[in-house]
Order: structure tokens, then sequence, then C-alpha cells
DNA sequence: CTCTAAAAAAGGGAAAAACCTATTTTTTGA
DNA sequence: TCAAAAAATAGGTTTTTCCCTTTTTTAGAG
């Protein structure tokens, strides 16, 4: 499931052609994800997108894990994205993908995932690893927890060419609470300035270009 | 040829159902691609992405002008570029297609290639229209030219957490350099923020994440 | 070679961003 | 229901960013 419809039909093919496997069907956004799953067989796995119009990846995976937790979910995306990465964890996801694999990669994902149950590649353990390490060895309240809707309504208007001023008056909100959102969202990600903020929110896929 | 290799594979794979075409090869960046070029028959259309490892879209396309002026380029892109989309035009890029496009959309762009000589959607046209207009009717000298290596390199430590004067440290430059090169961007991509530079060079393929 | 126009470099100052510290309010869960 | 943690508010300080102006350098035309 994906946006970029021709990156999905690639990796529809791929598994298509995989001995053993083959695809229930593709959906554009988690709402016909949802739709279609009604009308064919349940899947053993799904795979989704974090970024899709309509319903996220997050979404998807919340009400997958509500209505059918014995689906095994892997999630394609297009870094090694940290926070979503655990936001993910919490939602049930099984399995990691970059989009950017060699399509081998994918086989072993999904034979890895029906057997073992779980896919995790070296360089997103290694993250989440260190995300655990970062604060003392426990892991701090910051990188455990989902982000609130006002922290990711700053981070899309921190990404933009206004100032401090602009955005707190977009979002109606006095500019000492932006700057408080700033502070604590510098404090969690690790970051020293407004351009490391926007460029890490954009590597997370926390906000789209 | 892509980065992505699934990506380019799916593209690959449409291509060869496509009736009367055919995929001569596919590489992994544009050293690769003029390996090929010599192992096989000269194709009439390449398909370049812009961001490649070893030799990007830009150095690719310009290399094939001078060595191979027929073929047709076709660039895939990831976003509506502006900027760039001069440059490519500079290096005699016949055509533009957004990776997010439905499979149909690419058959119309290869037919178009072979009968018109060109292809370019329509958000791209209304661009490119768009930087003649905008400074009185003639082209500023700002859109057109290409960016320096300075400024590219700028541009790359700007979408970091360093301030100037890290960036400035970091390049071997007095401060007060950088502060020209970022008054210059400014005024170039018409931003009037540190963020508003660094996302335009990411959305417009300028700096890779 | 010299003049002129454009670009690059540099200085100074206003504005915004980033950083502290402290106090109050709200949440949370024990 | 109380205590502790987190969030919101407030003040002011330092640093960085941004902008305007002047000077120097470079490049091309005559």
């Amino acid at each position: 499931m994906d946006d970029h419809i021709l990156l999905r039909d690639a990796l529809a093919g791929l598994i298509e052609k995989m001995p053993g496997f083959s695809v229930s069907f593709t959906a554009d956004h988690g709402r016909q994800m949802i739709e279609k799953l009604q009308q064919h067989e349940i899947p053993l796995v799904v795979i989704l997108d974090i970024s899709m119009p309509e319903m996220n990846g997050y979404e998807t995976a919340a009400w997958l894990k509500e209505n059918h937790p014995d689906i095994l979910i892997l999630i394609l995306t297009m870094f090694d994205a940290e926070m979503p990465l655990i936001r993910l964890l919490q939602e049930g996801v099984k399995g990691f993908l970059r989009k950017d694999i060699h399509p081998d990669e994918l086989r072993h994902a999904l034979n890895s995932l029906l057997q073992e149950g779980y896919y995790y590649p070296v360089q997103t353990v290694g993250r989440i690893v260190n995300l655990f390490h970062q604060n003392g060895g426990s892991k701090s309240r910051y990188e455990t927890k989902a982000l609130s809707a006002p922290d990711i309504e700053f981070l899309k208007l921190a990404c933009t060419d206004l100032s401090y001023k602009e955005i707190a008056l977009q979002l109606n909100m006095s500019p000492k609470v932006i700057d408080n959102l700033r502070e604590n969202l510098f404090a969690r990600f690790n970051v020293k300035s407004r351009v490391g903020l926007a460029i890490y929110a954009v590597k997370n896929g926390i906000v789209q270009l």
C-alpha cells in the first residue's frame, strides 16, 4: 500500500513472483484498505506506507491492531526514522523496510515475518537501542511518547518560511507557548536550532514536503 | 535509472510490457550508464533520476548532451522542482516525470517524447512560466544560472543543525562570506529565513537528506 | 589599458531565535 | 485526594540571524 503507485505495484509484482506468496489486494490509503479488507481474504501480512492520504500509517496500524491483531504489519519507510519508529512499535508493527532496498531483501523480510514473527533490519535495531541508551540507560519520557497534535501542527509550520510570531498567530497561540513547544522539541530531538528541528521532522516523516 | 532499485525495476517492468517498447538496460548511476551504453544498442530514450550516487542527473544529462545529443532525456523527479528544472532544460532534457505518477502516464510520456520530441506535464510548464513572469517579464539572472559549487556546499551545511559560524569554520570561509552566500540565496529562492532556504533546497533536490 | 557594471566581501545594527530561571497551573497516577 | 510530574506562563539575557549599506574585487566592452 503506497501513495507512490509505481513503487506499490513494483512490490506487488515482486511478491506475486515469489513462490508461496500472493497479493490479496492493494489500496491507495488506509480507508481504502479497510474497505478492501471486507471484500478479500484476510491477508497474513499488511505492508503499510507511513505517509498516505486519507488515513496515514500510524492510524491504519492502530486500526489494524484493534480490529485484526493477528495481521503482521510491515512498515515501509523512506529513511531510518527514529521517533516515529517507537510509536509504530507501540502500535504493534512487526517489521520495518526501507524503500530503497534490494528486491531480495523484501523476500527476506516477508520470510522472517512469517517464520519469526518480526523483521527489524540491523540499522533500525541500532537506532532503537541508541534511543534507550541515550538518556542514561533509562528511556526518557521524550523518545517514547507520541507527539501531541499541537506538536505536529507546530512542526509543520516550523518547516516553513514563517517566523515564530507568525506561527503563533496562525495557530492562535501565545508566542510563549510556541517557545515552549520549540524548546521541548529541541530537547526531544536533540537539536539546537530551528533548521535542525525542521530537517529532523522531514527526515522522520513527521512533516511531508 | 534510479537509486531506488525497486522503483527502477517497476518502471523497467512497465516499459517492457508496453507494446513497441523495450528496455535496453538499467544502471545504478551515471557512470554505470556510460559503461553499459558501450555494450548495448543505443536507446532512443534515457530515463534519469536526479539524485544518483557516483554521477548525478545533471552531470549525466550534460554528458549525454555532449556525447549522444540524439538521445531523448526524460528526468524523474520527486517534486516539481523549480530551480533545477531550468538547469536541466539547459542540459537539453526533453521531459520531466514525477515519481508518484500513475503507470498510464509513463506510457503517455514516452509516446509524447518519441512523437513530439518532448513531454512537459502541465504543472511543470506552469512553474517554468512563473519563473519567467516573476521578475517583470524578463528572467532574472537568479533563476537561470546554475548554483555555484560554494553555493551547494553551503546549502548542504545550511540544512544541518550547525550555526553560520560553524559552517564558516567548516568551509574555511569568513563568516561574512557565508553571510553573503546566504543573502544571495535568500533573494534567489525568494525566502526570508534559513528554514525557508533549507526546505527549498531539500524540496528541489539540491540537498539530499 | 581604462572605464563601467556587476559580483563578492565586509561592517554595523536591528530583529528574531535560543536559552535561563522561576512561578503557576494542569495532569496524572499512586 | 494528595503528591509528583509535566505543561504553561513570565521575565529577562545571550546569541544568532537577518538586513542594509559601503567598500573592494572582478569581468567585460570600448
